[in-house]
RNA sequence: GGGCGCUUAGCUCAGUUGGUUAGAGCAGCUGAUUUACACUCAGCAGGUCGGGGGUUCGAGUCCCUCAGCGCCCA
């Protein structure tokens, strides 16, 4: 038997309470690094989990308590089943949240145009207006609040028993990560994954920043359908409806369907424009909805998505006026992009325009339309979904900039073919995964025009004129990564030649978090190290089902490219909590729930409890009513284990080869039974089944089976019986407590250091065979609970005490089943209080109990 | 518009390949009382399994359809 198995029983507490168990088993643990990852671990031995990166700036919530539960207790049945686990935590805080937190925090705003100050000291309350720092400075702010954040959130961890390995601790934003993410991004370069692009963006204005796909958000808006009259060549117009009539001056064509018998004669005929006099051409395409607004739209370069798909399909020019500040840019109407019937009437015009703001212009355009009577009909308000930043606040303007993309659509099936590969928890997610590859229709954008973040690791050179070429990036070898292009020169320059002719210029972005973040098995693995082929791919990917598409599409994406593999073979997703009222919790609702006061007032173990108690994949509201019912078990699992262990005091304890009785191997087959499911349940990541059919068993154990053996086990050391009884109960009390450990760390600690030196968390998950070589088949048990149910209806319905005693006990019934009930007579007779017993075969059973008269 | 999930007792949820009379906990009600545990124990009551149709000897479970709720994608 393995060491942590072999009992040696000690004093037991006089009063045990689960109050304070947090406190002392975390430090504990600490020393005995009871969760420390072995590094010479095999492959085959190891169980990796690649766990989710919080983003400190984020509200720590009741959302982390849950899902985070959830991977833990799936890393501590792993564990007890004997791998190491590869437990790590990170914190993934480059990327906005953080720069607007420290924004907001400090009253302050980076300027990369500014020197460094190593002065700086940042004001004690943020000032009214805010302060420009250099980026220098700002990023060490960001570095300086997100480290004080992060303690907050690994206290949390820590106090509610997540078993991380502490020493494997990550930033996806540390110089080695930094590393990492610039390695990975130069070998996408080199294998061709990775290009660079003048391209039409989604672009936030207010954050100055493109923003991906992934990022967007549907937000249903109020908006007007605006009546527009365009000329046509040989007299007559033709009116179009749409919501930007700011966008007129980006006119570049009129689409319909092709299908669309109204227009079909004017395909390849011309209109010219209103106020700017350009001509345009009317075209055809099936993505023209013949049912919205009059059947034929403008399209501008670019008013939404949809623009950007006719312009590319169509090849259409472009007449892109809207600036990165959302403002309109200047333009020359008479030029050669913007041919005018009448220039000097639609310079005069766009002159108010220029400078001004979306709304502002769409005002001045409107005004000007039903002037010239070519605004037809009233305005029609409607409600319709805009794109916006998903943390953004007004709707996301398309900007053409020069951006680095992913190659992700060419790639598609092979990334479909991922998705069917994994191994889904539950498996209906799968389909998150699927609608979203299959909707992809731009490739990954990784640029972001920010700060707090990894640097791009490319130089451009520059040419005579100063003109830069993009076509020719000038790149690191790996040993010399992480860099700073922008204080770093490229190898055969010097920095006095930054921005000159023939010299360089450093790519000013940042990337996207996810292009760091989808890298997190290569961090926390420490590729290129032996570690990282111990490790990769990783066994399980535990997150929440809202960034499918982002942390995990990304992840998988990098993993293919990169290593031609799933980056995990298993993924865990966990629901979201709820609010009592079954609402999804924000902060703009504000019922957002903080879990510190929970976890203070009800204890780690009784929270767990609760997560557990979730299924995967699944929404579950907050409810402290199981808060309550987990701390009453952990409460509960203290006094039986109390309880039991006093009954084996005084002896020597017996061991598996003592149970003689038949209760007692029938119960021991049923704990069998148990732990099958549970392992099975395990085996699944079906958690809650596993703590589900655990704790059904654990209180039936206490209220029946200890009830029926107690006085048996009082008894006499030396007679078969009480060692039988002794040895069941020291068995079952054994697997209980190791099968409750995942879910309730502490308490299971606490109860098995009573009787063990080493760790219930290392102890051996309990398997079939450490019980009985040779199972009952029968069903004494259950017997023996009906009849004692009959006895204590019987006593609860006479409203006596349950230590009643009862004159005559009568049982009717087939023969086997009057066996059964021999077979534990002697216990009911001392847990029911049985004077007499009479036993009558009959086809029924039938149990009469007579009480003695008070 | 397409997809996924959910709908079972007052509440929260189990119910595995179709198989006795549909389960548990909480809440409710009725009791017990120096007990390992009042952070206890026992008992009772409570359901047309969202509606309709079908397959089957048999449906909470499988199929079709409708409705409501939630989410994902477009």
């Amino acid at each position: 038997m393995p060491d942590a198995l072999t009992p040696a029983l000690r004093a037991l507490p006089e009063k045990p309470t689960i109050d304070g168990l947090e406190v002392a088993w975390i430090d504990r643990w600490d020393e005995e690094e009871t969760y420390r990852f072995d590094r010479s671990a095999a492959r085959e031995h190891v169980y990796s989990i690649d766990t989710p990166p919080p983003t400190v700036s984020g509200s720590l919530h009741i959302g982390h308590v849950f899902s985070y539960t959830q991977a833990d207790v799936i890393a501590r049945y792993r564990r007890m089943t004997g791998k190491s686990v590869f437990y790590p935590m990170g914190w993934d805080d480059n990327g906005l949240p953080t720069e607007r937190r420290v924004e907001n925090f400090f009253g302050v705003r980076c300027d990369p145009s500014l020197p460094y100050d190593p002065d700086f000291q940042p004001p004690e309350k943020p000032g009214d207006r805010k302060l420009s720092i250099s980026r220098k400075n700002f990023v060490e702010l960001c570095h300086y609040l997100t480290a004080a954040d992060e303690e907050v959130f690994k206290k949390l961890w820590r106090h509610l028993g997540v078993s991380i390995d502490w020493s494997l601790e990550y930033s996806t934003i540390s110089s080695r990560a930094q590393g990492v993410s610039q390695r990975g991004f130069l070998e996408m370069l080199e294998r061709g994954e990775v290009y660079s692009t003048e391209a039409p963006t989604l672009w936030d204005v207010d954050f100055r920043t493109a923003v991906s796909q992934a990022e967007l958000e549907d937000r249903e808006r109020p908006g007007n359908y605006h009546r527009i009259a365009f000329a046509k060549d040989g007299g007559g117009t033709i009116e179009i409806e749409t919501t930007r009539p700011e966008m007129l001056a980006s006119c570049v064509a009129l689409v319909a369907h092709p299908d669309d018998e109204r227009y079909q004669a004017l395909f390849g005929t011309n209109v010219v424009t209103p106020l700017f006099h350009v001509e345009v051409p009317i075209v055809a395409h099936e993505l023209a909805d013949p049912e919205k607004g009059s059947g034929i739209a403008m399209i501008c370069t670019f008013g939404d998505v949809t623009d950007v798909t006719w312009w590319r399909e169509l090849s259409l020019p472009t007449r892109a006026l809207i600036g990165r500040d959302g403002r309109f840019l200047a333009c020359e109407f008479g030029s050669e992009n913007y041919p005018s019937r009448d220039a000097a009437s639609a310079n005069g015009f766009y002159g108010e325009l220029e400078g001004r703001t979306v709304n502002q212009v769409r005002a001045t355009v409107v005004d000007a339309l039903r002037e010239s009577g070519e605004l037809i009909g009233e305005i029609r308000p409607i409600t319709h979904p805009v794109k916006f930043y998903e943390k953004g606040e007004r709707p996301l303007e398309i900007v053409t900039s020069r951006q680095w993309f992913v190659s992700t659509l060419e790639h598609r099936d092979d990334l479909l073919r991922r998705g069917e590969e994994l191994h889904w928890h539950p498996d209906f997610m799968k389909h998150r995964y699927r609608s979203w590859v299959e909707g992809l229709n731009v490739d990954w954008n990784i640029s972001r025009q920010r700060f707090f973040g990894v640097p791009f690791p490319v130089w451009y050179p520059t040419d005579a004129q100063g003109e830069i070429d993009f076509d020719s990036p000038l790149v690191p070898a790996v040993a010399e990564l992480p860099v700073d292009p922008s204080s770093d020169a490229p190898r055969g320059f010097d920095e006095a030649q930054r921005n000159q002719p023939h010299g360089f210029v450093g790519d000013p972005d940042v990337m996207d978090t996810w292009a760091t973040s989808s890298l997190s098995p290569q961090i926390a693995g420490h590729w290129g190290t032996d570690l990282f082929e111990r490790i990769f791919p990783m066994d399980l990917r535990p997150q929440a089902h809202e960034i499918i598409r982002t942390w995990l599409f990304s992840t998988v994406v990098r993993g293919h490219f990169q290593h031609q593999s799933l980056p995990f073979t298993n993924v865990l997703i966990s629901g979201w909590v709820l609010d009592p009222d079954r609402k999804k919790m924000s902060k703009s609702v504000g019922n957002v729930v903080t879990p510190m006061p929970l976890l203070e007032h009800h204890g780690a173990d009784a929270l767990r409890y609760w997560a557990a108690s979730g299924r995967p994949g699944t929404d579950t509201a907050i409810d402290e009513a199981q808060m309550k019912i987990g701390r009453r078990l952990a409460i509960k699992v203290l006094n039986a284990s109390k309880f039991v262990l006093g009954r084996l005091e005084g002896a020597p304890l017996p061991g598996p080869s003592d149970v003689t009785e038949a209760l007692d191997r029938d119960l021991l087959a049923l704990l069998s039974e148990l732990i099958g499911e549970a392992t099975k349940a395990f085996e699944g990541y079906d958690y809650a089944r596993a703590l589900e059919r655990t704790e059904a068993f654990f209180w039936s154990f206490c209220d029946n089976y200890v009830e029926l053996v107690k006085v048996r086990a009082y008894g006499d050391a030396d007679s078969a019986a009480t060692r039988s009884a002794r040895a069941t109960l020291a068995s079952a009390l054994s697997v209980l407590q190791r099968l409750l450990a995942p879910f309730l760390p502490f308490v299971s600690e606490e109860v098995w250091r009573w009787w063990h030196t080493g760790s219930v968390h290392l102890a051996p998950w309990p398997t079939q065979e450490e019980l009985l070589a040779t199972p009952v088949s029968g069903e004494i048990f259950a017997t023996l609970c009906d009849v004692l149910e009959a006895v204590r209806r019987e006593k609860s319905t006479a409203k006596v005490s349950q230590r009643a005693e009862v004159e005559v006990l009568a049982l009717s019934g087939p023969a086997e089943w009057l066996d059964d009930v021999r077979a534990g007579q002697g216990d009911l007779q001392a847990a029911g209080g049985v004077r007499e017993f009479e036993f009558n075969e009959a086809s029924d059973v039938a149990i009469t109990v007579s009480l003695v008269a008070s």
